[in-house]
Formats: structure tokens, sequence, C-alpha cells
DNA sequence: ATAATAGTTTAGGCCTCCCTAAATTTTTTA
DNA sequence: TAAAAAATTTAGGGAGGCCTAAACTATTAT
């Protein structure tokens, strides 16, 4: 087992890959890992015998890889960095998805340990606990519906938490008394015309559209 | 002047530590750039004649180099590149200040435009004004404190810019329409349970806890 | 069971990025 | 201005990361 200097980045890449493909913990054969990592045979070969000196991967020739215990330790860095690089530019900087992919899989092999925590923090992750971040490839269209609407397209009696009203006024001041408020809960019993019937955890009342269309529910 | 795929990491350092030299449009010595970037001059004389080859800078042999047009537009890329991120760093996560020079140079490299742009808007920069941008070892200790906070730590009356909305789906959509948009300056007029009375440049209106705490301000 | 096919590795080559040592050019200085 | 010193370049070499073509091993099918 040859020197640990910091691994490069197509070491890395091959290292992350070869996590992917072993879900069941069987060997990886060197063609899967051509074809994912988009290299020749050759070249994935060469890898990963440089890999196994190092002692990341038991390597057994034509008879595929897999991660040493090393090797996992390696690959879930790699993966926790990709996924908070990759959460931190959608959902913070709305990067599109595939390009802050990409972007997070160039970026992964150069975070340091307390830029990775500072933006664990940012996202609201515990770095302690890794168990909502190995998601690989899976929450990949998990998107638990946004779900925020305005009152006026919320359903017959259907309930739903108030969370913005798009105005601050004596209006909504009466709205508040009336239980109406961001954080509570209201039930929309009847709308009809452009009047709208809510019940909520105090009273029910009516409102009138221009209204309704100001409050921002969620189901 | 060879084909112009994308540059490596070594060929952007070298012209930015170029860039970084000739300060009065002189040209650069090797041995100087041996210093800098700490190689061995054969090798810096390596690297320059590739760069001028490609284009990039104008090299005479024992008479040193400079930036060619092309070439000082490149460096001026990765500098404002470099300067965004080192200001993300430690203003946004805090990460202390030779830690994030360090980050920042081996990510400038990797930046897409698209997210270059993005951190830029966050951090309240106008990228098309880079008068403030070129501040390459200037600005170094003027630390304009961090303040990074969420909404719901803001005291009440206080003005404040709001600078991250940690979500990006239809709620986000609705806030900004209501003038709620990183960049944008809002006041908190007051928080009463887990409602959020907020003003913005355009309107006013009231929010959730939840949704509060996912927006963080700088006073 | 063995021949054909599919999968894998070895061999050899190219490029980049580094290096050291030797040659060359420029600058200094006596 | 010529020799010494300093700076620069050339020559040659090694490792990593890729490649193609050829050799080799494993698997499949007849």
């Amino acid at each position: 087992m040859a020197s640990m200097d910091a691994l490069s980045e197509s070491a890395e890449m091959m290292i992350k890959n070869i996590h992917a493909l072993s879900s069941d913990g069987q060997r990886v054969r060197t063609s899967d890992l051509a074809i994912k990592t988009e290299l020749q045979p050759a070249t994935v070969t060469e890898m990963i015998q440089r890999l196994g000196e190092i002692g990341l991967v038991d390597y057994q020739a034509y008879h595929g890889v897999y991660l040493t215990k090393q090797g996992q330790r390696v690959a879930n860095v790699i993966d926790h960095r990709f996924n908070i690089l990759q959460r931190f530019l959608t959902e913070i900087l709305g990067v599109e998805k595939d390009e802050a992919a990409e972007v997070a899989c160039r970026m992964e092999h150069i975070l340091t340990r307390d830029v990775e925590t500072r933006l664990s923090n940012l996202l609201g992750v515990d770095m302690e606990d890794d168990s909502n971040l190995f998601c690989h490839e899976i929450n990949v269209d998990v998107e638990p519906e946004p779900d925020f609407l305005p009152l006026t397209n919320l359903k017959e009696g259907k309930t739903a938490k108030v969370r913005i009203i798009l105005e601050n006024n004596e209006m909504t001041k009466t709205l508040e008394q009336a239980g109406l408020s961001p954080g509570n809960t209201i039930m929309l019993k009847k709308s009809k015309g452009s009047s709208y019937d809510i019940e909520t955890e105090t009273t029910t009342l009516s409102l009138d559209e221009d209204i309704a269309a100001k409050i921002i529910v969620q189901n």
C-alpha cells in the first residue's frame, strides 16, 4: 500500500463511480465502470490497479473491484460533498439541476472540510447525521410538491395552512382577529362567485376574491 | 495560434500570475513568475511558450512575457471569479481569509458563467460593473461583519437586506412578486407569535415563521 | 467440450505538468 | 570590454491520465 497523498480528481471520480455501481456490495466490472466514467476499459483497468496499490479498492484481475473500508470512507466524503454542493447550487443559488450537478461534480474534489461544514450549516444539515445526505441519484424526483397556492386556488373542503399574507394593513388586522394569520390552519368550505367561505380555528368568515388572492396557503 | 479548448488550471494560474505581476504593463520575467507560482524556471518557460502559441501572451525568449488582449480578458474573468468566491466564502460562510483564498483559487477554474452571476447577485454585486471587484489583496482587512441572520432573528423595526432565500419553489416566486428577493431591502415591522410583518420596497406582507426562518438577511 | 464471443488486460504511444542538469544568453562589474 | 555572475532556455526524464491495438481470459452456445 503506497503513500497517501491527496487523490487526484480522476481517482476520486473512479471511487465515486465504483461506489455508485456496487449497490449490493458485489464486485464492479471494468466494462460497467468504463461506461459510467466514459473512459476506455483499458484506462479503467490502469486506474483501479493504482487504486488497488493504494489500498482503496480490492482488485482482482478479470473479476472486478470493490471498495475497501478506506475506499468507502473516501466515497462517503465525496458523495456528501457532492450533495451539499448540489443543494447549495440549486436551492440557494437557483442553478438549474443539470448544470448544478456538473459544477458540483467538479467542485466536490476541492472542498475543504471547513467549507463543507459551513455549507452544511447554511443548508440546515447536521454534519454528524449523515442519513439524509446519501441520496445519490435517488431523491431525483421526490419533489415533495411545493403546494403553495393562493387561497383562490384551494379546492372546496380542503384544509391548508396560511403561510403568507400579501398585505399588511387595517384589513389584515381584522383577518388576524378572525384567526386568519400566518401559521394558522384553515378550511375552505365553499367558494361561490367571488366569495370564499372559510372556517378558521376560532370562527368562520367570508372573503372577497381580491383578498383571498393575497392569502397564500400550503396544503 | 493553436486551437482554443478550455485552459487547464495550470495555464489559468500562470495567466493570473502574469497579470498580477505586470502592474505597469511591462514584460514579466520568468524568474519572478517562478517565485510567484512556486515552480521551477524551466517549467515556467515551457508553460509560457505554450501560452504564446495559443496567443494569450506575447513571449520573447530571454525577455519575458506580457498578456495579449485575449490573455487579459482571461485574466479578468479569473480574477472576477476569484473575488466573488473569496467574498462568498468569507462574508457569507465565514471561512477564515487564508483558507478562503486557497479554496477560491482552486474553484475559480471551475465556476460556470451562470454560477458566477448568481453568486454575484447573492453578494449584491452588479456583474456589469467590474469596478468594485478588482480588489486583489487590497480590501484585506475591511471585514464588513458577516451579519447574516435569518429573518426570525431580526429585531423589530430593523431594516435589512435580503440575501438568501433557502428554497426555490412556488413559494419563493410568490415572495419575489412581493419584493422579497435577494438584493432587496426590507423592514421587519412586527413579529407576534408565529407571524412576521414585513415592509418591502413595494408592499407589505405577513409571513409564517417557517418561511421567515428561510430568509437570510444582512444588516 | 470446444469454438466463438464477450470482457479484460497488456503494450506502447501521446500529451500535460512537473523536475534536474547542462547549455545558452544577458547583465554586471572590475 | 571581457570575464564572472545571474537569468533563461533546452534537453531529457518521470508520473498521471488518456488512447488504440493486440493479447489474453472467461463465458456462452452449439
